[in-house]
DNA sequence: TCATATAATTGGTATAGACAACTATACCGA
DNA sequence: TCGGTATAGTTGTCTATACCAATTATATGA
């Protein structure tokens, strides 16, 4: 057993602390890729703690895709990949900071209106309900990446405002409701832009784009926002993940 | 305490089977959308067994989004999606069959090459090292949907050949390595169509076209495909998931 | 030497119980 | 009416233990 390595008065959760001791030793090389790390009874012994706490703590290590496991050999460091996605939701500025560029946005529309069918029918609305519908120039270290518009039901945020827009959505959205951020789903095409969109992403009237569609919703279900997005296919690819 | 919903016996775990029969009675409308289960004693005491085995089935379904937890408050039933995007790693057969269409395929070329240097990064390779390149037309309802280009190293697979690549690629090489297949990393962008590639797809050769290239990993993080797809922008697009 | 059995080790499943953190409600007193 | 407090119920974290199933290492015997 090796003392001072956990604090088990912290009140952050001890299967919490262990993750990032094995991802710090992952990345020290003191576990390394292709290997086995020590067994879960081992690490139970060396932190002193049960050996369901260590479980805890591998099993999500395993979701993530850092180590995998193997049925009486052990648990192994997964080879990482060349391009690391993005994880999970994020927005327009912090995607574009994670490419090492400086996001900018400029607020073409902001009114509220009664959506179209399609839409309302994706936010679950029902007939003649309205939404904020906000339109924007996105780019990129100042040359026009994508042009967004986004529709949020106004009895999601009633006191949404174009100030507030400007910062982050989610974090209000979540102090606002108890609860945490679900998921999306995304829809994904490719088209030829339109020509009203073309002058403001200052391309040609016939190049191609890729048309992101976005619906967000909280953790109970409930669609919160409607993102559709018209990206510069020569400036912007999409990197994702898949689980199996 | 009900009888006669476990068997205890079974070769299937007991969490698994309660995963089951809670899912079922969400369909069954037993627990309804937005409302609370039975708490994770309660449940215990339904099935006999203990709560940490029924928190291992919630919080299987928590991850895959059929429900939701709050803390002191209770575990709900979280709002189903729309439009149910594809679970996972799917092959083209499966995608076009899930979209209600039949799916058919036919392979231009099937042969052994050293992959262009990109290429051979994605899979880690050494220089020099081949790889099966094979290009299908990808059709639905016999109308060409895309041109799939496919690299998978030669030492991964050697006694791959025309036939095989018919089958479930996966499914072969899960039984080859004793691992299994973990997960994908993808790339998406828009462009027009090559012309060499129009006439296959029979559209015009300034169409736009959403290009999907997918590296496969092992679990261990070994690559061993990348798959270069080509689809038709007015037949195709891509639905998937995000999870925060 | 080479099979074959046996033991040891690993992750997988499951139990029973404890305390912490948080929420909702009921109740009481100012 | 308002605000605090007690209480009961919920999920979150953690322990200690046990047995199972798959794999690997070791010993045994022909």
């Amino acid at each position: 057993m090796v003392q001072g390595l956990l604090d088990k008065n912290s009140h952050i959760p001890i299967y919490i602390q262990i993750e990032e001791i094995i991802k710090q030793r992952i990345y020290l090389e003191e576990y390394k890729i292709g290997e086995n790390i020590p067994s879960e009874r081992e690490l139970s012994t060396q932190f002193d703690v049960s050996r369901m706490t260590v479980r805890q703590s591998i099993t999500n290590l395993v979701n993530s895709g850092l180590l995998y496991r193997e049925k009486g050999r052990g648990t192994y460091v997964a080879n990482p990949k060349l391009e690391q996605p993005l994880k999970g939701l994020t927005s327009f500025t912090e995607d574009m900071r994670a490419r090492g560029m400086e996001p900018s946005s400029k607020v073409l529309r902001f009114e509220k209106i009664v959506p179209p069918v399609d839409i309302a029918r994706d936010l679950m609305l029902e007939a003649g309900e309205e939404v904020f519908f906000v339109v924007r120039i996105r780019s990129a270290d100042s040359k026009p990446m994508a042009i967004e518009r986004t529709y949020i039901p106004v009895k999601i945020y009633p006191e949404l405002d174009e100030k507030k827009i400007m910062g982050s959505l989610y974090a209000l959205i979540e102090a606002k409701f108890h609860q945490k951020i679900g998921n999306a789903i995304q829809q994904m095409e490719a088209a030829i832009v339109l020509k009203e969109d073309s002058k403001f992403l200052q391309i040609n009237h016939t190049a191609p784009v890729l048309i992101i569609k976005r619906t967000s919703y909280l953790s109970d279900g409930v669609p919160f926002e409607l993102v559709r997005s018209t990206y510069r296919a020569d400036r912007y690819k999409f990197i994702s993940e898949i689980k199996r």
